[in-house]
RNA sequence: CGCGGGGUGGAGCAGUCCGGUAGCUCGUUGGGCUCAUAACCCAAAGGUCGCAGGUUCAAAUCCUGCCCCCGCAACCA
């Protein structure tokens, strides 16, 4: 069998998986089904990019050693991919000893093609932060978090990759291997990148613990990308075992996020040129995520999605058909839940479910279940034959929705072929070759269909095979070459079970006089499933439920550190060029304050005039678009991020303390 | 001139690279069927393809200008 190579993006481990990032683990699912259907042995690689300055600092706030931390989200992440039935074959951790191995191995090797050199990054250092400063981010020579300590002008002695060289090699493999980077745009992206020239890029941290250390100068650790780029190496042996590494290098398709193609399409590639190593054979960025139209973001947590919980709506299948189907793959995509039940409706009860139903309804009531191998009608026959060719063509392009949809037109076809050829007439007519020839063609033409949709919902595509009583049941089996076509032989008994897909009925829709924008939205489903999928995941999984915090709540004095104030707004304008700031003047009653804050989009500056609210008085300074301000207005944000002043019946006098 | 995405029947989207009858799902209307999950099948109505110019025998598609919406960053202390 012809070996073929996939990875995912390693993911970064200071936050638990959302739909955006199951959405790249889905899809490379998917292709990674769809090749061992094809018959490839298939090596599928995801896994954890751990050696982060931010996971550092997140174990350290949650009081544990780092690897501790890490091996606790390693499970979080498998359990995760575990609900979503993602078929990976190994899952590399930054921190693993064979990664370890890879890296050093990989950057002795560029250090001795003499395309690692050594240079010196210059710039502000607060010893506060224990960083560098941009000159921008200085409050007048100060660090805006340290001001009473003066930043230092440091030398950090790094090492830097030599990128420029690579520049035209870089070029000519692009214009050599058209299919190199995809989706067309990314590809577009990257080539003016390029041909804008390449600078050289720091490929060390000096001074660092959690890292791998250098080969050659044990002071510095690895910068994080450059280790994180190497694990689809290390992974299958590079450092390690060479005869594995001979045997999977290069990777067939790395799936990643668009926002990192850059990584992968110019530097990784130009690090295996420096290492004498072939390059992928194709880069796929996909788009991402939104919900409701709105960029997932942690700032707003209306539009973050858990992943375990899309999945315990109807089953991980249908998420991960909707995902598949309904996003062209490498465009953003949108996820709504409201267009999730539709779709689940529409696609899995209407259609598919309801096919699997009267087929395996007619084959028990006319013939007991029982089905022989007869003649295939002619006209699904002929349109079987061209859906396949569209779904074979369009999975081989990475055209994931493609795919799909030609997968289900033969759910309509067949469909559209019982309606056309009537079997319950034929059974009033006793005209039992002609029945026997629609039952088993109908049965045919939902068995091929369960296997053109086997890469995308295997455990679904087991439940019909197995309702069909097909000859091979379990995706693991299947096999292109023996089960995708219309089988003209054998003998089935098929049964009619529970309905896979129990049609949704949505809750009645609110009052029209309530306006969509002023609907709490959440990240819950609006209500809960009628009845429970029949179908559950090939390993179920219980919904983790996010674990709170052992005790957060906090001691009396620990509140009385923080000094509310009831102030009075003097003067209010909007920041200029900003789209959020306003810049407030308020009254302290011992003193005029300066604050801006981030609710220029919900109050006109005249609105705020007089009026009366609630400080943070006690907060460190910060500078935000260049206004210094001095505290913190308290206001509720809704899902939208929208804010809501907290006010009073009576206004106390400006000054009044709030505890 | 910060970077990027988008504007296509009532809703949500494809099609735009490579010009040639504007397609899909939902919804609506009418009909059919009764094997099936009020499902399925057939048919119909409904579109100045954001606006204005240009190129062309021919423009949703190519060129120019403009308008509008949405992300990201700057800015949510």
């Amino acid at each position: 069998m012809p070996p073929y190579y996939l990875t995912t993006a390693i993911d970064y481990v200071n936050s638990r998986p959302h739909l955006g990032t199951a959405y790249e683990k889905i899809a490379a699912d998917v292709i990674a089904r769809y090749k061992r259907l094809a018959g490839f042995d298939v090596r599928f690689l995801m896994g954890n990019d751990e050696h982060s300055q931010n996971v550092f600092r997140q174990a350290a706030e949650a009081g544990l050693p780092p690897i501790a931390y890490c091996d606790q989200m390693e499970q979080e992440f498998r359990q995760a991919w575990r609900s979503l039935d993602i078929s990976f074959d190994d899952f590399i951790r930054t921190t693993q000893p064979r990664h370890r191995a890879g890296v050093t191995e990989f950057a002795a090797r560029l250090h001795r093609a003499g395309d690692i050199y050594q240079g010196t990054y210059e710039g502000w250092y607060c010893v506060g932060c224990e960083a560098f400063k941009q000159e921008k981010d200085l409050v007048g020579g100060r660090c805006p978090l340290h001001p009473q300590t003066e930043p230092q002008w440091l030398k950090e002695d790094n090492y830097f990759f030599r990128l420029s060289k690579y520049q035209q090699p870089l070029l000519d493999h692009f214009a050599a291997h058209p299919e190199f980077i995809q989706p067309d745009v990314r590809r577009n992206e990257i080539l003016r990148l390029i041909e804008g020239g390449l600078d050289d890029v720091s490929v060390s941290r000096a001074g660092q613990s959690w890292g791998i250390p250098l080969p050659f100068d044990s002071r510095s650790v690895v910068y994080v990308w450059f280790d994180a780029l190497i694990n689809y190496a290390s992974a299958v042996g590079f450092g390690t075992d060479p005869a594995m590494f001979e045997q999977w290098w290069p990777a067939d398709l790395h799936v990643i996020g668009k926002d990192i193609t850059r990584f992968h399409a110019v530097i990784w590639p130009a690090m295996l040129m420096a290492a004498n190593l072939p390059l992928p054979r194709r880069i796929f960025g996909h788009g991402f995520m939104t919900k409701d139209g709105q960029r997932m973001s942690k700032s707003n947590p209306g539009t973050i999605i858990d992943p375990a919980v899309a999945a315990a709506r109807f089953g991980p299948d249908p998420l991960r058909l909707f995902l598949t189907k309904e996003i062209v793959f490498g465009s953003d995509g949108d996820f709504s839940w409201a267009r999730f039940e539709e779709k689940y409706n529409v696609d899995l009860a209407n259609n598919l479910g309801n096919l699997v139903n009267r087929v395996t309804a007619m084959a028990e009531r006319y013939r007991s279940g029982r089905l022989a191998a007869a003649p295939v009608g002619q006209r699904l026959a002929d349109t079987a034959a061209t859906l396949m060719g569209a779904y074979t063509r369009a999975m081989d392009d990475l055209a994931l929705d493609v795919a799909c949809q030609s997968a289900f037109r033969l759910v309509d076809a067949t469909n559209e072929y019982i309606a056309a050829s009537e079997p319950w007439a034929l059974a009033k007519a006793g005209n039992d070759p002609a029945l026997d020839e629609v039952l088993w063609t109908a049965a045919e033409g939902t068995r091929l269909a369960a296997v053109l949709l086997s890469p995308v919902m295997p455990g679904s595509a087991e439940a019909i095979l197995d309702r069909l009583g097909a000859p091979v049941r379990r995706v693991a089996d299947l096999r292109w070459t023996n089960d995708a076509a219309l089988l003209t032989s054998g003998v089935r008994q098929l049964t009619k079970g529970a309905a896979l897909w129990p049609r949704f009925e949505p809750e009645p829709s609110p009052p029209a006089s309530v306006t969509l924008k002023e609907t709490v939205v959440t990240d819950t489903p609006p209500a809960a499933p009628t009845s429970i999928p029949a179908i559950p995941a090939a390993t179920p999984a219980p919904v983790p439920v996010p674990a709170p915090a052992a005790d957060a709540r906090l001691s009396i004095d620990e509140f009385m550190k923080i000094d509310l104030r009831v102030a009075k707004v003097l003067t209010a304008e909007r920041v200029p060029n900003s789209k959020k700031l306003m810049k407030l003047s308020v009254d302290l009653g011992t003193e005029t304050r300066t604050i801006v804050a981030g609710i220029a989009e919900a109050y006109e500056a005249d609105a705020l005039l007089g009026r009366t609210i609630v400080i943070v008085a006690n907060l460190k300074p910060a500078k935000l678009m260049g206004i210094e301000s001095n505290g913190m207005v308290l206001a509720a944000s809704d899902d939208q991020g929208k804010p809501t002043l907290i006010g009073f019946d009576q206004p106390p006098a400006p000054g009044s303390k709030i505890k």
